[in-house]
DNA sequence: TGTTTGCATTGACGTGAATCAACCAAACTT
DNA sequence: AAGTTTGGTTGATTCACGTCAATGCAAACA
């Protein structure tokens, strides 16, 4: 095999591993040095991709490991006594998702990946028992929980005080912004959600979200073709939506 | 001294520290013996009471300490640029504040005593440095950071999809079953904030929570004379508000 | 090429809760 | 004890958004 060879097989390595991963900066291992984060891939395991409508997790299901998108999308939901469904997040690449079961040991809400999906497992007590051992990891774990708690009051702050145009422009400026941190557009970008699971994630009918959109267009702040979105004034639209919970929350974002 | 009054006086200490709080069930101390309990209670600090009005931090503060309720409430709020106050919680006894800043290093909200309240501080590098050593305290702290999480979820789902009548209910039905794990009457309690405070918290505005407190009287479901409530049928409160956002949450609540 | 199926959009209409405006009761002042 | 302030309740009106219903439109399949 000649040098070029392996090099290029390592290359691939690497990129299933934390050490190569583009999503470094964003996920566990900020703050750690090589060799630690040696440690955390060794109890990190990936699968093969995921697709649309395939499930994570359901709710009720005992929590042992935490997932964390490295392609692609998930989104967050309940069921309940009717069996409606409640989208309650939306998680992009680089962000953990199955925190609010670490508390009770059981999952409150299901998680359902949106398109073709990469995710890496976490078994948590392993997460733990690294996390005593390297204080960075646990900084950086605490971080992200609280990360958590900080973008969900962002939610409770933008469904319990703003109008659906409000909520809409600080939804799409939210999607804007995660995008841009992860190298892609901030003004042209795809959706993988539809109208209804948006409507659901901010307390709308369907309809709104649709007319929302609709009015913003006219307005020439947007170009909506489906699920294809480009974003013509991000200044109007911040100034609707983007700060209406004060400089204090970076809304409705899972992802500061 | 006769061994009378020195056992008193050790009484008194214990009552002054995470030993002898009787709080130390729902708090950081679960899971620890008594002699980590000690290591913890070094790194804590308790300074004369609080009154109403008076502020733990605000937003904008650099975060350098969580606080944990120790008796009284506590009510956590952000100002929007036109100095609009939006309560994004309460928090009663053994419950954590100031989760939400770990993350960016900055409290994002302002935090205010609603009534004479004494409180806890625990240097968050001091906790972080004890968890490493302490395994059960690391997990302790991540599951009340989930809890918080898992709160917050349900608080979005609340405001994402229920009506006055189940935000105040869920609202009710959630301190009914707070004050019950501290100790307290589940039926009959006092409420420390306002009915504006309520309103903030669950999106509505105050004349929507007073006629729900009325229609909620009429029907003799409860009793409100001002602050203080007398719940007479919590079964038909469940009913409306308990279970909205299914079995999955515990809605509404800072403690599950 | 027509049919089906699953979103998405648009219009008409009704309603729950916000807003506006009095009014009242307690608590505080002097 | 009369004035003032603060917080809570109640009524009348308005409006944003939900609901119901029809239509559009693209991808999937026969």
């Amino acid at each position: 095999m000649s040098k070029n060879q392996s090099s290029i097989i390592s290359l691939l390595k690497d990129r299933a591993s934390c050490k190569g991963c583009g999503l470094a900066s964003l996920c566990l291992p900020v703050g750690l040095i090589e060799n630690d984060v040696d440690k955390l891939n060794a109890i990190v395991t990936r699968n093969t991709p995921y697709h649309r409508g395939d499930m994570l997790y359901n709710q009720g299901d005992v929590f042992s490991q935490i997932y964390i998108v490295k392609s692609g999308s998930v989104k967050a939901y309940y069921e309940d006594k009717d069996g409606n469904e409640h989208v309650v997040g939306f998680f992009l690449p680089g962000e953990l998702i199955g925190l609010e079961a670490i508390h009770t040991g059981v999952h409150s809400c299901s998680a359902a990946v949106l398109e073709t999906t990469a995710a890496c497992e976490v078994p948590f007590e392993d997460l733990e028992r690294l996390s005593c051992e390297l204080p960075s990891l646990q900084h950086q774990l605490l971080r992200l929980l609280s990360r958590e708690v900080h973008n969900d009051c962002g939610m409770v702050a933008l469904l319990g005080n703003n109008s659906a145009e409000e909520r809409v422009a600080a939804f799409l400026i939210s999607l804007s912004t995660r995008f841009q941190q992860r190298g892609l557009s901030a003004n042209e970008f795809h959706l993988s959600m539809s109208r209804a699971e948006i409507a659901s994630f901010l307390g709308l009918a369907v309809e709104t979200v649709s007319r929302t959109f609709s009015r913003f267009q006219e307005k020439g702040l947007l170009e909506a073709e489906r699920k294809s979105i480009k974003i013509l004034d991000i200044e109007a639209l911040n100034e609707i939506g983007g700060l209406c919970a004060s400089t204090a929350f970076q809304l409705g974002q899972k992802q500061a």
